[in-house]
RNA sequence: GGAAGCAUGGCCGAGUGGUUGAAGGCAACAGUCUUGAAAACUGUCAUGGGGAGACCCAUCGUGAGUUCGAAUCUCACUGCUUCCUCCA
């Protein structure tokens, strides 16, 4: 979410963001709205004084008939605020309807482009794998080393289900131990966050498109059935299940003032993630690669109002992931996102991509997004700088490391000619027994 | 499962129908004093919105209601706390 004032005084410049993040929204209509509703609001509030001078007369009066006179012209003026009222609430939701999808602006380092063919390699490391035998996909793998096994899962929990097994568990919890541990080093407060989450927190995150859930498009799976109250009624409070740690843990602050001294806030949760993929039906249907639920360590950090100091910590962050897939042994490239392949809040994104052989391309493993304040505006998390002034907090998140994709990644990259996997040596330490590799049994 | 209570500014906390947007304290900021700091003293200090401005409007968990007038009364909702019970 934007300022109003901003919005008005940036007309142009934010009409050009909505065409190049592809975003459907007519500021001119949400001005005008604007416009009318300030003069409504304007005649409301100019009712809303006479009725006080009123009240204050009617405190005052020095005998029953000025009581009574003054009575009288208060309740011709309640009426007259009862007809303008529902006229004002109808516009006022207008606004907000419009106010929710404005978009926040982009740096001044993004490529615009329609869609993600329009993102930037900038930078490309390490040499993908030649193998001088048959290379197998990591289903394959999967199978033959009885780590993994898509058909019980497709048979449990459906498409896009999945177990893993033996020490198949064992590398993807390593994966996930080592990020978080990766993470403490770095100086971040480990979380482990809910999964299962109000509105509000994917709201004010952006991952609720506008301001009520809408199952056509926000990619995210509404829970059926609500809490049971203490009488044993059903809760009228929807539930969602999150597709990330970052809602949970960004809207661990909302509605809260910080103090300067605090900031940065620096966390890194780990969670399970569920993801509707909505819109993605013939996409990547084989395999790990996009599946409903996974684990992840994500982190996110809390800051000052600094445009050039939250540019700087974006970039730190996109390191971070840079280190671990560099530990992982992993080749990876970093792409800059475009306009087009951006969500509506976001100000500056890098994706970073891992080396899948039998995709024979890089696959998305993490992207690291600035919002600057336009999440804090949403979620109403505020500081008071060194000033005394309060401001809106800056929001960054970054994926640490996702559970399935790195996965794919190892087992591809790692394949041996006699059908073994070598572990990454950073992993090991989280290996029972330290083993160096998967084998066939 | 039973019973009671609470929700006020960055924090704590007073306030039970009419200059209460809200006492007091803490924190913060500015100043005096000091070589500097601390202490002490003085002052400033809720948020959002409208207006060029004087100033005006809204907000005491949320929503509705009673009233000419609500932080204060009524109802619903949400959250929290305590006690008993039960279970680990």
């Amino acid at each position: 979410m934007l300022d109003i004032k901003f919005i008005r005084e940036n007309a142009e410049a934010i009409k050009e963001v909505a065409k190049n993040k592809n975003i459907d929204l007519n500021i001119d209509e949400l001005l005008d709205v604007n416009q009318r509703r300030l003069l409504l609001l304007q005649k409301l509030e100019d009712l809303s004084a006479q009725k006080n001078a009123v009240n204050l007369l009617i405190s005052n009066a020095k005998n029953d008939a000025e009581r009574k006179a003054a009575i009288e012209r208060g309740k011709i003026i309640k009426k007259d605020i009862e007809i303008d009222e529902p006229e004002y609430q109808k516009i006022k939701e207008q606004f907000e309807v419009l106010m929710v999808k404005v978009p926040n602006l982009i740096s001044a380092d993004t490529p615009i482009g329609k869609n993600e063919e329009g993102n930037v390699e900038i930078e490309k490391t390490g040499e993908t794998p030649k193998f001088n035998f048959e290379v197998k996909d990591h289903i394959q793998i999967g199978k033959d080393l009885d780590i993994l096994d898509l058909e019980k899962g497709a048979k449990v929990a459906g498409y896009r289900g999945y177990y893993v097994k033996n020490e198949g568990v064992s590398l993807m919890m390593a994966l996930m131990m080592y990020a978080l541990n990766k993470m403490i080093e770095k100086g971040f407060s480990p979380m482990i966050p809910p999964t299962l989450v109000k509105g509000n927190a994917l709201f004010g995150t952006g991952y609720f498109k506008g301001k009520e859930y809408d199952s056509e498009v926000d990619e995210v799976y509404e829970v059926a059935s609500g809490d049971k109250e203490q009488d044993g009624k059903s809760s009228k409070e929807k539930k969602f299940l999150v597709g990330t740690a970052e809602p949970s843990l960004l809207a661990y602050f909302g509605d809260e003032v910080l103090r300067q001294e605090q900031l940065p806030i620096k966390v890194a949760g780990y969670s399970q993630c569920y993801r509707s993929e909505i819109g993605s039906y013939g996409k990547d249907t084989k395999g790990l690669y996009r599946v409903h639920e996974f684990m992840k360590v994500e982190q996110v950090v809390l800051m000052a109002a600094d445009v050039e100091e939250s540019i700087k910590m974006h970039d730190a962050m996109l390191e971070m992931s840079k280190e671990i897939h560099a530990e992982l042994g992993l080749p990876y490239r970093v792409l800059k996102i475009c306009s087009g392949d951006m969500s509506a809040g976001k100000f500056r994104a890098f994706d970073i991509e891992a080396w899948m052989p039998s995709r024979n391309a890089y696959g998305e493993t993490g992207s690291a997004s600035n919002f600057l304040d336009w999440q804090a505006r949403r979620l109403n998390v505020k500081y008071v700088d060194k000033e005394g002034n309060k401001k809106y907090v800056y929001m960054l998140n970054n994926t640490v490391l996702p559970s399935p994709r790195p996965f794919i990644a190892i087992l591809e990259n790692f394949q041996q000619a006699d059908g073994s996997v070598v572990i990454p040596e950073v992993l090991r330490k989280w290996m029972p027994g330290g083993i160096e590799k998967i084998e066939r049994k």
